[in-house]
DNA sequence: CTTGTAATTGCACGTTTATGCACGTATTGT
DNA sequence: ACAATACGTGCATAAACGTGCAATTACAAG
């Protein structure tokens, strides 16, 4: 057996079973312990698991959840958040929808402005919790996990009722060419049926959204109102979005603060 | 067993059981007391839990994840969530209620079942998010805060399309005169309806849900097929229960563990 | 084909970590 | 106040660890 094909059945069965014991698989292929113990230790510096006392577990399932869930938020999607809630007049009724940048907004309305927000994600309803002075109107669906938004006939159905002034459009990918993309087909046609419940659609694109395509269509980019842009999106970009009749807004730039650790 | 994989474990049942008595896991695993203590020792310096005489409790209300916003569930909520997710089968369809009982079942699912499981909380949507056996329909309206569920007239229309095999309903009274009881008319209309979309109807009624009355009758006991209680429950109101025709499920006992700090 | 070099592997060695036991102390419940 | 239980500490043993080294293999250059 190869170094590099043992190293690639060690990950493949780390992943499989959750675990591996350093001495166990050394017996099972006939190995010394010393040289799965050599491996673990290269695909530990390579990051690619967590080796532990004993073996190695998958590269701390726990932090990464943890980053996923509770969102170490880009500072890009943390600015734009800051701008579009800006953007929220008093008694307004916006749409805002799911996924990490758009969930930034509530991290910055006031807490005391009246206003009714719709939502089909669930994480922001949650959010939005705490703030008492905002109606909260939940589209249901069926839960999409990896965007943690309700989608579906459902949805569709639901939001039929509803008239809002914006709908905060969340997307991954934001190019000239291709439009408004995103990575799932449901979730495609729920954001474009959003956009059609709305006066204006703004869409939120951080910084690495820009000048890249996902598989899914959800409307061409003249259809949006508005589209807000972190504070370094070149000159560029913005023209070509001003160009296509989009109303720009530019986060304000904030000083950086870094985390040295991790 | 991997040392540092014991100690995820441990963090995990926390999670999940809301309590680790030192003793039982120890022999559970095979291992002496001494090791057990000394994990949740380290594990408590690393403030990953509250260590307790006896054993660990969550390290505060702020840190247990799911538990957040309204501290952690009683004892008894936690056992009767136990009782009640061991009462769901593979494949079957089941409504979840919203509030701090209800969403303890989730602590207590296999994390492989595949299941259905419609609900009107965003918080047990969000609570789901991981378990991806489970297929989730999330029931939509406006958003009602202290419970934090969905209500109104798009709950009782999104909920029209579904049928279940059974409705796991919290109640903050349950009286045998007052029958099924809580406290805001908007969501006993809403858990009725839920019930009727449901083949049977399970009441979760912790210790200080019995013998009490809120202001709005969701529907009198005779309506529900079954009752999970806890385990000191008296006699007398299980009798009660009993002699109305619900299925009595009685929650297994566990021992006292008590944080003297806070 | 031969030779040299780098990579791989197993072994020996001393070090670190994990575990269980013993013992004295602290906490708890009666 | 007393008995039972849980606790922490120190210690001994075994397992796992990393490092250096030598033997082997793979492969390319000569």
């Amino acid at each position: 057996m190869l170094t590099q094909e043992r190293k690639t059945y060690l990950l493949d069965l780390l992943n499989r079973e959750g675990r591996i014991e350093a001495k166990t698989i050394a017996s099972a292929l006939g190995l010394s312990d010393d040289t799965i113990r050599r491996d673990l230790r290269e695909l530990a510096a390579a990051g690619k698991l967590q080796r532990v006392h004993g073996g190695a577990l998958p590269r701390s399932p726990a932090d990464a959840d943890l980053i996923k869930r509770h969102g170490i938020a880009s500072q890009s999607k943390n600015e734009i958040g800051k701008t579009a809630a800006g953007l929220i007049k008093p008694n307004q009724v916006v749409i805002i929808d799911g996924g990490t940048t758009a969930l930034q907004i509530i991290n910055h309305l006031p807490k005391d402005q009246k206003n009714t927000i719709v939502t089909h994600s669930p994480t922001v309803a949650v959010a939005l919790g705490p703030y008492e002075s905002i109606t909260v109107i939940m589209i249901g669906g069926i839960l999409f996990r990896h965007s943690m938004v309700n989608v579906g006939a459902a949805s569709l159905d639901a939001m039929s009722h509803i008239y809002a002034d914006t709908y905060f459009m969340g997307i991954t990918g934001v190019d000239i060419d291709a439009g408004l993309t995103t990575g799932d087909l449901e979730e495609a046609h729920v954001k474009k049926a959003l956009s059609l419940r709305a006066a204006d659609t703004i869409v939120l694109a951080s910084m690495e959204k820009l000048n890249t395509a996902s598989p899914y269509m959800v409307m061409p980019l003249v259809s949006a109102s508005g589209i807000v842009l972190d504070s370094s999106t070149s000159k560029t970009f913005t023209n070509q979005m001003r160009r296509v009749g989009l109303d720009v807004y530019i986060s304000s730039k904030e000083p950086k603060l870094e985390n040295k650790n991790q």
